[in-house]
Formats: structure tokens, C-alpha cells, sequence
DNA sequence: CTACTTTTTCCACTCACAGGACAAAGGTGT
DNA sequence: ACACCTTTGTCCTGTGAGTGGAAAAAGTAG
């Protein structure tokens, strides 16, 4: 099949577009119940819609009482790519106009190997997902990378933990290599996105979404949008102060959070703990494989280690005071947590609680709900679908 | 004269009234440079604004070498009302339709009093501009409160500073009293407003505005829009925690930067200091007065006294602290300083931009301009006014 | 005074859209 | 099976917003 190339002529058609992929198939009486237009104009806009291929006619409607309406639907062979690359792995998914996961591959990978590197194994893998029948060809696609970016040219800009990436023009390499539109962004950004079309966020308007991973970075969204800052680097928390004079960070200050508490640093802290015999759980796990992750402490916590939990009631305290500041400046509607550390779950979730409840006013916190983000790892391919659909579901 | 009660009765009026408001008199074909309507269109609303006297004509305009153009211009009889009200002191100001002050009286005052009193204060104060001939009636009001707002109701919340005032329905009162729209607001949001009318935020989309007056208080701009939150407590700083263990806050946590910096608490430990014969100067000061406040401080800071100066120094840098986290999580565009310290300038901006400088990442403080407020007391009443005009220059 | 500019007014034309009339297609009750 | 109601889809005309060209009006420059 060729490859969609329309896009919406009017606001009107760009509206109907995003009904349909929030919605799925709707009749074009239930279209009309939605966008105040009249049934004249809205048949003209939908027709028009059904010759760009875009939409397609999907059978009849259940009856509402009289005549029965037929269907519409987002073109069932659209396809989005949604890329999420992480510090050390990257996720590939293929979902449909209406942003549904057709198939996802995660494998791990290196991002200091730079761009190229990067992007060959990420082709790859899309190749992989095409070979396998779900897709013949990509209609746009998104990518989340781990570090700021200037948002209009799809650039990183100077990304601490992806030394090489710095001004490469990801958005049109890869538009050249997939020959389709192409949107990048933070790969927090995107997980909020994620959690906002198909998880906890769907009906907040402004939330916060806390990522904590390799790094601890935060998605804002204001009015329903993502807010970016003025140079990309919204959002980057990782290195607000959490302990005065603490730890050394890479980033040359002392006591950053990211240096107290991110997969990174549990990491390290749980080595350290099995070296030091503290924990006999810790230190088995630690001969068994080598080396420790943030999976390792989940499974001791979740085995009663007592120093695992430590450690991440302690994480949690720090990223709560953190968070407890940023509720008293931002004063969301909701707070979520996601990122490679959510399997430390309800342990972290109550450290950070505590804190936020603690420190900030009652007015903001009254009816602030702080919540795993239900996604997982899927958040971060259905935010780059979303980027992207977002995109092309717009005037030209 | 008649109070005007005209509205535009769309988005172009609004539009050019707003141009006018910001931009002074103007000739019909400058306003068609500026809002890509055809003449044709442009004449006719520009006259339907003449025929409700929102607008009237203003002479010759200065000529661009053909034809010369005759001016509109707001009417000049429209009056705003902008009241800021502080914890320790009123503003209320009367300005034209384009926001320049025709009068202004400060006088002290305690919010603790209670509403009532405030607002007949509040009522003879603007009862004496008018007097003094400056305004026969009021066509708008906005109102400036120390602390949250629901800002569609006009309605504080929950104010800690302000009891008494909780669900005190500000906006209708007034409305009812002065006979003219009114909006309410915080006063921080104010002086946010304030300065990007006509001070030092102009041209800056995003940026934040932090008060330190009794309190401490932060506007949030975003996309040149005011941020107020999901409850309207955004912004509200005073209450993060500036000093692990410090000292105790009214809130009833401990090391709020309030506690450690605000005009109260600079009193106090001014006093302190003075008791404890630290500082002669101060001392004097203190037997002379009978007691200390900021001025106090900024006084003795500029006549060189050492301790007045670790004092700002050191609320600097914990005020710095707090600001470096809300950059790298915000990355805004611009930091203004103000409120009724910034009479201690220079040594208090510079310990704030050593701190912010320092401990934020380069990407955010890159460009990132650390200023003090241009307009002073002003601001607050600009930002009042500011308000009650986008109000009533909006399609109705 | 002439030539050129800019501004303003006038007018015909386009276009988007609303909303009513009517037809089509289904349910519901007798 | 039939009449009647409801919902849906189509057609068509009226309306108001807005565009853009032509020409008049009112200047400036030489």
C-alpha cells in the first residue's frame, strides 16, 4: 500500500481526526453530538475526509432509537512508529491511527554510542516490526530521546548523558530514512503524553509526571499541553538540590537529587550495602549476577530486605521533598510516577506521600492524588504515537 | 458622564482595542499593518467601535507620505480602578484605558482587620481620587489580594495571612459597591501582570516573578499567559523547604524559606541582631524607632553596616536556593525580583544570581536575565488594571 | 501644476455555514 | 401487517463575514 500522505485541510477536519482516534469508530450522528457544527457542514467534512482515504466507511452504527447511522473510522491502515530511547534500552512500538499498541519490542542498548549507532538499531527493529506483517510502511512517527530538546527542529540539545547527540538533526535523518513525518521530543515529555491519552492522566488538565529512571527527570503539562520552557529544558530535576553539600553528581554540583536517588544511584548504594554484608539478600543477588540493578532491590524489598527498603523509603523521602516543592510552586491537579524504579511501587509511593503531604500547604495538596503511571513501559511509545498523531491530526 | 457598559462584539474589536490599549493612539492603516484584516473589514469594526465611543477619533496622525490618516485612540474618559492590597498596606491607583496612572495613594493598613474594614478603606481611597477630579466613575476594577483566589469567582480561599477573608466574595461585593465589572486576583499574579504590561517582562513569554514582601509569592507566566494551578494556590513558595530542620514557620513545618526570608522575618532577625549589640547601626536604628523593619535593614546595608549585609546575603542565597530548583524545573526566560525588599537591590540580586547560577544547569541559566522589578509599587496596580482590561476587551 | 503615494470608501463577489424541508431508514405499538 | 414516531442523511437556499479591486480623496515631492 502507498503510504497516506493527507493531512486535515481545515480545523474543523483536524477536530474530527482526533474524535475519531480518542473515540474509535463513531457514527456521524455521534461525530455531530461532539463538535457543534451543523449536520450539513459536518456530512461535507466527513465526505471529504472519506476521499482523502484518511477516514473509511466501518459498518453500521448501533441504533439509537431510529434511522441507524453507519460508521466511520480512522483508515485502518495507518500506521505510527512510537520510539522511546532510553538510557540503556529502547522501545519500538507499531500502533494504528487510533494509537493502539500493535506490537512493541524493548531491547537494551547504549546511548553514549551516539546517533548512528542508535538509529541503526532502531531501523532495524522497525524493519523487524514490518517483517513480522504488522505494518508496510510507517505514516509518521515519534521519538523520545533522554535529554532536552529543541522542540521545533527536533534537535538535542547538549544532553549530559548522550555525549555525540548534541545538534544532531534526528527529526529529518530519520524522516529521510523512514520517508515519512517525523516529531522528537524528551522521553519524559512523552511518557506524560502517554499517560494523558491512555492512562491515570486522562481527565487532568495540569499534572506533572515524575520519570524516574537511569536519570529523574518531569513532565509538565499545562492546560493540557506540554510545556517545553524557553530552551527545551523544562522539566529537568534531576539536578535540583535535595541535600545540601550531598553526594558529588556527575554534573558537578553536590547533593543533586539524581545523585541520591535514580536507578543509577540505587544501584550503586545497593552494591555498596552488599559489599559491606548489610544485607545478606543484596549481597547473594550481587555474587549471582555481578552486578545490581534497580530490579535486584525491588526483588529483595519485595523479599522483606530490610536494607532494600531502606533504601528506597530513603530515595523516596528525597524525591518527596523535591516534589513537595514543586506541588507548591505548580499546584497540579495530579501527580505521576513512572519510570524503570515504579517496580519499587507501593514502598516508594508511600515514602514519597509522606513527604508531599508533610511539607506542602493543604490547599494544594487537598485533592492531589499521587499515582503510579499505568502504562509502564508502553507510556513512552504511546506518548511518540501521540507526538505525532498530534501533528499530522492538525491544519496544514 | 455615563459610565461606558460597551463591550467589542468580537474577537477583532477586542483585538484592536487592545492594540489601542497598548499602543496609544493609532491610525486606522497602522492598525491594519498590525492585524492582517482587509480595509475594508478593519473600517467597518473600527467604526462600529466609534458608534459605542469604546473609541474616538484623535486628529491627524503623523504622515507616512501620502494621504494623512486621522487617529483613534481609547476614549479618554474611561477610568480603572487597581487596588493592591499587601498585608501591612494598600495601593490603589486610577489609570485611562491605556494603563497609565492618573493617580495613586499608598496608605498602611491590616488585612487582619478583616474585609469589611479593608474595603471601606479601600472605597474612601478611591472615593478621594475621584474627588480630586480624576475620575467621575469607574468602568472596571481589579483587585489584588495577598494570597489564593478561585479566579473565576473572585472568591479567596483558604488565605493563612488572612483570616476572616476565607470565601469572603470579594469580586460581587465590589462589583455591587462601585458599580463596574470587577476581577480579583493574587497580588503576586499582579505585579507578575504589571510587569510584562509595562515593565521589564514586555517581551518575554515565560518567565516568573518572585515577590518577597511580607511574604514570599511567585508568578507563574506561561505562554504569556498567568499559571493560577488547579486550585489557584500556585506560586506559593514561601512554604517549600529552604533549610533542612530550620527554623519553625507559622505553617507549622520547619525551614520554609519564609521563615528564613521574607520582610518578617528580616525584622526580626535585625532586631535580634541589634539586641545582641552585633551591629551599632542597627542598634541605633532600633532605639530610635522602637522597633526594625526592612527599610531598616536596606538603610543600614547602604551606610555599609557588615551585619545588615550578611543578612541580605545570607536570604539571598536561600532564596537563591529555591529559585535555582524552580529554574531548572520551569526554564523560564526571565526572572524578576520584587516587592518591598527590593529596596535592598544590588547585594540581594547578586547573592540570588550566584546561587541560581551556580546550582542550575547551564542550558536553563544559559540566557536567563536575573532582574528587579522596573515599576516598584506600581507594578501591583499596573497588573490590577492589566487584568480588569483583558477582562473587558475580550469578545462578550 | 503634475506625478506619485497613501488612505479611505464603495461595491461586487466568494465562501462558510446554518437551518429548514424533505426523503430514507429504522424502531414501536396496536 | 400497518400506521406512526424517531433518527439520520441530503438538498437547497439565505445570510453574514470577509476579500479584493476600482476609484475617489487627500496628501507629499518636485
Amino acid at each position: 500500500m502507498r503510504r497516506m500522505t493527507a493531512r486535515p485541510a481545515n480545523a474543523h477536519q483536524a477536530r474530527l481526526l482526533r474524535l475519531l482516534r480518542d473515540g474509535g469508530p463513531n457514527s456521524r450522528a455521534q461525530l455531530g453530538d461532539q463538535v457543534d457544527l451543523s449536520r450539513s457542514k459536518l456530512a461535507v467534512e466527513v465526505d471529504r475526509l472519506l476521499e482523502t482515504r484518511l477516514v473509511v466507511a466501518d459498518g453500521l452504527a448501533a441504533s439509537r432509537g431510529g434511522r441507524r447511522s453507519h460508521n466511520v473510522r480512522l483508515n485502518p491502515h495507518l500506521r505510527f512508529l512510537g520510539v522511546d530511547i532510553g538510557a540503556t534500552s529502547v522501545d519500538v512500538a507499531v500502533t494504528n491511527a487510533e494509537l493502539e499498541i500493535l506490537g512493541h519490542i524493548n531491547q537494551p542498548m547504549d546511548v553514549r554510542e551516539g546517533p548512528v549507532a542508535v538509529f541503526e538499531q532502531v531501523l532495524a527493529m522497525a524493519a523487524k516490526l514490518k517483517a513480522s506483517g504488522l505494518a508496510e510502511g510507517f505514516d509518521g512517527a515519534g521519538i523520545g530521546v533522554p535529554g532536552p530538546v529543541r522542540f521545533p527542529e527536533g534537535v538535542p540539545v547538549a544532553p549530559p548523558i548522550m555525549p555525540g547527540w548534541d545538534g544532531f538533526p534526528v527529526r529529518e535523518a530519520l524522516s529521510q530514512e523512514l520517508g515519512c513525518p517525523v516529531m522528537v521530543d524528551n522521553d519524559v515529555n512523552l511518557m506524560a503524553m502517554g499517560e494523558q491519552h491512555a492512562g491515570v492522566a486522562r481527565t487532568v488538565a495540569d499534572f506533572l509526571c515524575v520519570k524516574i529512571g537511569t536519570g529523574i527527570g518531569c513532565g509538565i503539562v499545562v492546560g493540557g499541553e506540554v510545556y517545553r520552557g524557553t530552551t527545551g529544558s523544562a522539566g529537568d530535576i534531576g539536578h535540583i538540590q535535595a541535600v545540601p553539600d550531598g553526594r558529588p553528581c556527575a554534573c558537578g554540583n553536590r547533593g543533586c537529587l539524581e545523585a541520591h536517588f535514580s536507578g543509577a544511584a540505587l544501584a550503586r548504594d545497593a552494591t555498596e550495602a552488599a559489599q559491606q554484608r548489610l544485607s545478606a539478600e543484596l549481597a547473594s543477588r550481587l555474587e549471582a549476577n555481578g552486578t545490581l540493578s534497580a530490579v535486584d532491590v525491588a526483588a529483595a524489598a519485595a523479599a522483606g530486605d530490610a536494607t532494600a527498603l531502606d533504601l528506597i523509603r530513603e530515595g523516596g523521602n528525597r524525591t518527596g521533598q523535591v516534589i513537595a516543592g514543586l506541588v507548591s510552586f505548580f499546584n497540579p491537579g495530579l501527580v505521576v510516577i513512572g519510570g524503570g524504579v515504579t517496580g519499587l511501587g507501593h514502598t516508594l509511593l508511600a515514602a514519597i506521600r509522606t513527604q508531599v503531604y508533610r511539607q506542602s500547604l493543604p490547599l494544594a495538596t487537598g485533592n492531589l492524588p499521587i499515582v503510579l503511571g499505568e502504562l509502564g513501559p508502553t507510556a513512552g511509545v504511546i506518548g511518540a504515537a501521540r507526538l505525532i498523531s498530534d501533528h499530522l491530526f492538525s491544519p496544514a
